[in-house]
DNA sequence: AAGTGGTCTAGACCACCCG
DNA sequence: GGGTGGTCTAGACCACTTT
């Protein structure tokens, strides 16, 4: 691995583990720099990465300090798979696999996934519990060309570890958009709606490193089981 | 201003005006090091920001191809004020002030803020307009100390104009929450609720470049209005 | 004055993609 | 094999904070 990332992950390990109390500030990148024996340049390369993450802020004159991320239980924002949430906040969740069929991109879909000619995708539709109550309609739809194989099986436990475990591919990057809607009668009937008549509907769209989009998404939640975290910093634009 | 800022602000900006078409190629790092007189490392930080902002994805091998960004609208997402989303979307709105006070911080507000003791805070509580429908309750709390004489007219116009451009404070970061919960007797008098019995509601905390929170801010929204649009990418963790 | 992070340089080697 | 982006280096100067 990258002298980088490694030194990336043994920081971020070293703070989550309280290493240093929040607001402490983490050795200087010249100090770093001597006990990695590395140059300034790749530590400060690591540094960039626990501030994209929200593990520090750099203070330029004072140091790097370190920031309370329990705050954030952050990893919900970005781009991150049902498991993955399920996994690091610790919930009892499981998945259950309505339909796995393939059909042809409608002109709709091919817009979303920005085709130039008809192809085939994979259509999911999985209910996923946790605690045992229904509270998330997950729609996927996936390039069959990209993501060949797909069984019931793999949507069942993850199609984004079998994406990038089994196939080996990257994600890039993605975008969605949050709105509220009027539940659907397939929400009633898939969901534990009570008397809920709305859904808050997450849609997205997930492209690989080589800037394809692959999946298009629509997920469908419960609105009182609903949750978004973000973490942010103020860019240039 | 640094010379890898001004280097991106170039290639944003033609990018956005179309130069390149979307799927090409930006020209290589020598190329651009060679055209701007500069370094390739440098060139490497300005692209690195256009990677950021979703404008352009780097391909190993290949090159730095353009991303459709229109198909995000994308500044929605990060920290933004309301004056600078209803701006970038160009929407006709305005800020109705109903609130303007000096406070103590109770100790709920203390733990969000992460104070040690009791402070002066403004309670700031402001309705939204566009296009003449009241849709969004903003209730803010901001931290007297920090950001000092705050007027109407200010918070009639843009806090954030007021705390950057004026007091030269410099936000770093912050992260939000977003719920759906049951509108309460404020939102119906205060907004034009019609039949909606949820709202969406945006809890959200700002810190200063120097990781000291200043700001908290409970924004409440229609949901039929309530539009929230996220670009991500795929970071180590 | 000393130490910090922010920027910039000129060079090097590598893994990857493509013709 | 030539071009691309990814990593890494050793050094320099700067703006800023603290002592």
């Amino acid at each position: 691995m990258q002298k980088y990332l490694t030194i990336y992950h043994e920081l971020a390990d070293k703070i989550k583990e309280g290493t240093w109390e929040v607001d402490d500030l983490l050795p200087s990148e010249n100090d770093l720099a001597d006990h990695y024996g590395t140059s300034r340049e790749t530590i400060r390369k690591a540094l960039n990465v626990l501030v994209q993450n929200g593990l520090i802020q750099k203070i330029r004159g004072k140091g790097s300090v370190i920031i309370d991320s329990d705050k954030f239980d952050f990893p919900v924002s970005g781009i991150r798979s049902f498991k993955e949430l399920a996994d690091t906040m610790h919930l009892e969740a499981s998945t259950i696999v309505k339909e796995l069929s393939l059909e042809q991109a409608d002109s709709q879909l091919q817009r979303k996934l920005q085709l130039h000619e008809a192809a085939d995708v994979w259509k999911v539709t999985r209910v996923r519990q946790i605690a045992d109550e229904k509270v998330i309609l997950d729609k996927d739809f996936l390039l069959e060309k990209t993501v060949p194989g797909l069984t019931e099986d793999i949507c069942k436990h993850s199609i984004y570890h079998y994406i990038e475990n089994e196939l080996g591919l990257v994600i890039g990057f993605g975008h969605k958009e949050i709105v509220v809607e009027e539940a659907t009668e397939d929400d009633y009937d898939l969901l534990h709606m009570d008397n809920h008549m709305n859904v808050v509907v997450i849609r997205s769209v997930v492209y690989l490193d080589d800037a394809q989009a692959f999946q298009y998404t629509e997920s469908r939640h419960r609105p009182d089981k609903f949750r978004f975290v973000d973490f942010a910093r103020r860019t240039p634009n």
